[in-house]
DNA sequence: GTCTATATCTGGATAGAC
DNA sequence: GTCTATCCAGATATAGAC
């Protein structure tokens, strides 16, 4: 039998903090979110909770950076797909799933991007994430101008900017306004993308 | 000589706590602002901070209350314009505009709808001035689905919605993205309704 | 590794002199 | 009306037994 079982065990059970950690700050944001919660919520004491994280910030830097790998995968695959507009458009929508598959992830979001610009470990963080969706609209965006879908007068890093926040839009409407249903919102963010693209004569 | 010029000297002083929590409560969220932050600002004392509010939470629901008013007289003006989707575009752009005019007011809105679904009291007051807003949208929308430039097909609680969540996306990338230059964000806006609201085949 | 008990600090709010 | 001094609750984080 191996000698050191532990590490799964150890990975596990900080997985269930951090879990347990993203609903509170989600509900209750950072600040009104206790230490002594943070344990309730995950059946532990503070104790523990301190020796699984250094301190409550570093606890929530790590509910925010924890899934943040998969959307690269994608982004290859998009890369080289054959229609450039079609692979721009399923890219936005890949961006707003989450926010409809997970309640909380749109609250932790907006509590995300306030703390960022007060809390300089926060901001880096968001900003990388950012950055990296951002460059990826552009790419896409700077493939897809080639087809007469996209008005050649727009300017690319202005046009992705925008259209990343008409994502940040929908998060926030999912955030504020639980009563809409989320597939109607991506149905409008699609429209919003294509339509805001399009040349204002008509293809 | 008046018995009384007090009135007048408390309300300027009132004002001008207002304005002082403001830009802090802007700048460093509800939470984070201490008391003794808001007396410093406004360069009075904790007595005298508690002589005009009484507390820091009623101070914070007066900060956001201050300015509700003159949307509603625009309003009115605009209902009866001529042309019912440049009355719209109008509109819209009047919403948007304090996010270009004093740039802390994005970061106080986007704080407001944090705090809002945490404390009742908050939400009471956003949710007012959300509802007679998309309101207003949904009255001008219901005016100009008639002219051609809008589609048949689109519901319009949910357009006027979606709109609204249109303008608050301007206030989020005012907020987090100071880079770009609001007057361009808000051409982006109104191309951004526009085309949203258009037909897909072409007008 | 996990707990309880506790140290330490900071916040909002109050009391009461001037 | 304005100030200073103070109270008290609640927060993060640590110490150290088990």
């Amino acid at each position: 039998m191996p000698r050191k079982v532990d590490p799964e065990a150890h990975a596990a059970k900080r997985q269930h903090i951090l879990d347990s950690a993203a609903v509170l700050f989600a509900a209750r944001g950072y600040e009104r979110t206790t230490t002594s919660q943070l344990c309730a919520q995950a059946g532990i004491s503070l104790g523990t909770l301190y020796h699984y994280f250094p301190g409550k910030k570093q606890l929530f830097l790590a509910v925010l950076t924890q899934d943040e790998q998969q959307t690269r995968s994608l982004l290859e695959e998009l890369a080289q797909d054959a229609d450039p507009m079609e692979a721009l458009l399923r890219f936005v929508s890949h961006l707003a799933e989450p926010a409809a598959e997970h309640p909380i992830v749109p609250h932790l979001v907006l509590e995300a991007m306030l703390q960022a610009h007060r809390d300089p470990e926060v901001r880096k963080v968001l900003e990388d994430a950012e950055s990296h969706e951002t460059h990826g609209l552009r790419r896409l965006l700077q493939r897809a101008a080639g087809s007469g879908d996209v008005d050649p007068e727009l300017d690319v890093e202005e046009a992705a900017s925008w259209i990343s926040s008409l994502i940040s839009a929908l998060y926030l409407q999912a955030a504020t306004q639980p009563e809409f249903d989320p597939a109607t919102q991506r149905k409008h963010l699609i429209r919003s993308v294509r339509a805001f693209l399009r040349p204002p004569w008509t293809p």
